[in-house]
DNA sequence: CGGCATCCGTGACGATACTG
DNA sequence: CAGTATCGTCACGGATGCCG
């Protein structure tokens, strides 16, 4: 018996970026990466927000990604003693490969297919880094007509996540159309304000930084 | 006959990642994207220095990369009528995506594999930055015993290129581990010269501002 | 029901050979 | 020099089955 392991394709380069691509170039594998950004999560909730993946690529890129020390498995304690996925600090680390894809893609939005997926966490990433210029630390609920996601402006852990926070400091209202312009900056949060597509709600000095379009302390 | 293109496989989903990465996604396209980044080449020299790439593969991209306004070909006049091909204006937009990929993939050069490829412009992409942060706009050559390339830096055009620029502002002279470092961040260049592992020629701002470790005007 | 493993058809990839 | 043609192999996508 030859128990090979067909040792992962390769391209063989000494080079940081082809080395880069060795560990994340699959497909599929950056789009795990963007949904574990987001949090821990369970196998079937992945393969709900990734459709079109089949089950066993996703076993098998999650397979990779556990052996290339980017995700780890973790039993959470009973009752509802589920199996999830969150990323090391390594895979942490790929945040910002993922703005600069979600940056230089964002333009492609513009165009609306119909069979596109789409789930509200997914304006996350362009929104963070226009966020985090508008305004300074702290947690930002966004919520669309599709969904609910929120986004944590400089600090560490998850960068973003799904559903509404605990406790944030501001909450923006918005349609899909107007994240779309936001992230893509093409429209400021005050600019968004003042023309009545955007509304912010908080009163501390969050809400009112995005609000006055200058950043707070 | 049916004479339907199978149109490219997309992850269809209406997230900015997900758009670029229906984009340049595959297998070797982001690695055409940093050759090309050096500036205009020919079929033959990106075959040269893609290792591994099959030439129908490279064919292929590089029509898909044309047909998406990634690339564009050009004839070169007579004597040496060559076509080569050329970055567009997004296409050179995807600089930011393979420096963050350089940045995340530097640790990884820390093994050398006998297998590796090596191509000295290799190196400018983690060291863009870094030079960047230490000098102000100019071209440097940066002198290996694997080669020779040079860096633009704070300009516009081509990022970098293969072999030495025809009036750099400064030169630095080094070897390929030391190189290394620098990219990652673990060394500056003052360090490497205090060191004795990095040696800086030229007179001007640039070449003090490399030594000195403050930024130029 | 969540978390995969197995099977199968199709297409992408890699190597080599060949051509304008 | 700049690709096209051919072919074997493997990865991917979809469906289904198994097992705790």
């Amino acid at each position: 018996m030859s128990p090979r392991q067909p040792r992962r394709r390769s391209y063989d380069q000494y080079c940081a970026s082809a080395r880069a691509l060795d560990a994340v170039g699959d497909r599929w594998t950056l789009l795990i990466v963007r949904e574990l950004l987001a949090g821990p999560r369970r196998y079937t909730d992945l393969h709900a927000d990734l459709p079109g993946v089949s089950t066993d690529v996703l076993a098998t890129r999650l397979k990779d990604m556990e052996a290339q020390g980017l995700a780890t498995r973790r039993k959470l304690p009973p009752p509802g003693a589920a199996t999830v996925y969150e990323l090391t600090g390594r895979g942490a680390g790929l945040l910002p490969v993922l703005t600069a894809l979600a940056e230089w893609g964002a333009p492609d939005l513009a165009e609306r297919r119909p069979t596109d997926a789409l789930r509200a966490h997914w304006f996350a990433l362009p929104l963070l880094r226009r966020l985090a210029e508008a305004a300074g630390p702290g947690v930002v609920d966004v919520v669309l007509d599709e969904g609910v996601f929120h986004v944590r402006l400089g600090g560490e852990g998850p960068a973003y996540g799904d559903g509404p926070a605990g406790a944030p400091d501001a909450r923006l209202v918005l349609d899909a159309d107007t994240c779309r312009e936001l992230g893509e900056g093409l429209l400021s949060v005050a600019q968004g304000v003042e023309a009545g597509r955007i509304a912010v709600l908080g009163d501390g000095p969050v809400a009112a930084a995005l609000r006055g379009g200058h950043p707070g302390p």
